[in-house]
DNA sequence: GTCTATATCTGGATAGAC
DNA sequence: GTCTATCCAGATATAGAC
């Protein structure tokens, strides 16, 4: 045959392959539910063949976390950077809230993965992963700052406490979210305009 | 002057020790992470004898769900209720918020799990909560409903959409909410502020 | 109502063949 | 780079003593 030796004759799984299988599974199962017999089964090889890739569960799941944060994180500040940079509060908003949305609803399975497994992995895990996670989180506090500064936003508003708030509403659409009945992009036109403007009718009086 | 405290000398620890001390360690750790060895330490007892009292780990959880999400409801309706029936739309907002941020953050071990483990449980278990659940959900949504029709919220907001934001953002202050940087009454009187205001600055292009 | 002891299974992890 | 085979720890659940 013509095959040349040693190289690729099945296809390789590799990194990639297990990391892919693990986000999905540990996304839609939780941390603890889900085995290496399992992932190594989604992943098309077996579970022993993972420990040539990686040194333990714990590992596999470190890098799972931290690509979840930078997916958003690009995903969001990729939009920001393509708008003017005198564009009105109101699109830079949008384009957070855009960027968050899509890439944890549309095509995130490290995102959302990190969203739901996050508060159970061991602490060591979660303490690797903070340095990610707080770099997004300036980056956001960053951003509503400038807003702030520039008057668009309410000086009164304790603007740590509205990121929290912003970030556990947006995260929260994983667990109803369909992209059956209408895209991640719509839905962050809806919250953009509850956050900004409230639901509150707009009449004289106050009842 | 006897023992320091706690464990049970010879008294009974029976289901209601076993619940409190599953529904603490299921909502910190997570449904996979905590075996019933954990429970029963937790509670006293070993873990054999849990067995007296429930017939699995599923017949477990499944109780706490349920209590969890009657605690919430409880204290929300509690809260409506005692308003006078003319009350302002922000006052029943405000009980609303406080209701449930309360039950949540400050007396909610049963509804904390809930929160938190929702996601991971064996889907029978799931789906055996989902009544409690909906009963939860239709009664908000007719708060919610009257507050529109009375014409307090805008007529352009979606309803359910907006309660599954609300829901969701309450529910995620679980991950950072911390008892000693200000109440959980004050932290809801914050997003009763944001969701019917919004943060946007009232410049000149609105009202 | 709780204990001890144990059956049975499944998990993470390792060693060595190919 | 993946396989097979296996060790060992820890899980749920059961049985019977007290």
């Amino acid at each position: 045959m013509a095959l040349s030796k040693t190289v690729a004759e099945s296809a390789e799984v590799g990194r990639a392959g297990i990391l892919d299988a693990a986000a999905l599974l540990f996304g839609r199962q939780g941390y603890g539910a889900v085995s290496l017999r399992m992932i190594a089964e989604a992943a098309g090889i077996k579970a022993g063949s993972i420990y040539y890739h990686f040194a333990s569960k714990d590992d596999i799941i470190t890098e799972i976390l931290d690509a979840g944060i930078r997916a958003v994180h690009g995903e969001v500040g990729a939009r920001v950077a393509a708008l003017p940079a005198d564009a009105p509060a109101r699109d830079v908003f949008r384009a957070v809230l855009r960027g968050h949305l899509c890439a944890l609803l549309e095509h995130g399975d490290y995102t959302s993965a990190n969203v739901r497994i996050f508060g159970q992995v061991p602490p060591a895990v979660r303490d690797a992963n903070l340095p990610v996670r707080r770099a997004y989180e300036s980056f956001l506090d960053d951003l509503l700052s400038e807003l702030q500064v520039r008057g668009a936003i309410r000086s009164d508003v304790n603007l740590t406490r509205f990121r929290l708030l912003l970030i556990g509403a947006l995260n929260a659409t994983l667990e109803w979210f369909d992209p059956q009945r209408g895209g991640a992009e719509a839905l962050a036109d809806d919250y953009v305009d509850i956050f900004l403007n409230g639901v509150l009718a707009q009449t004289g009086d106050n009842t």
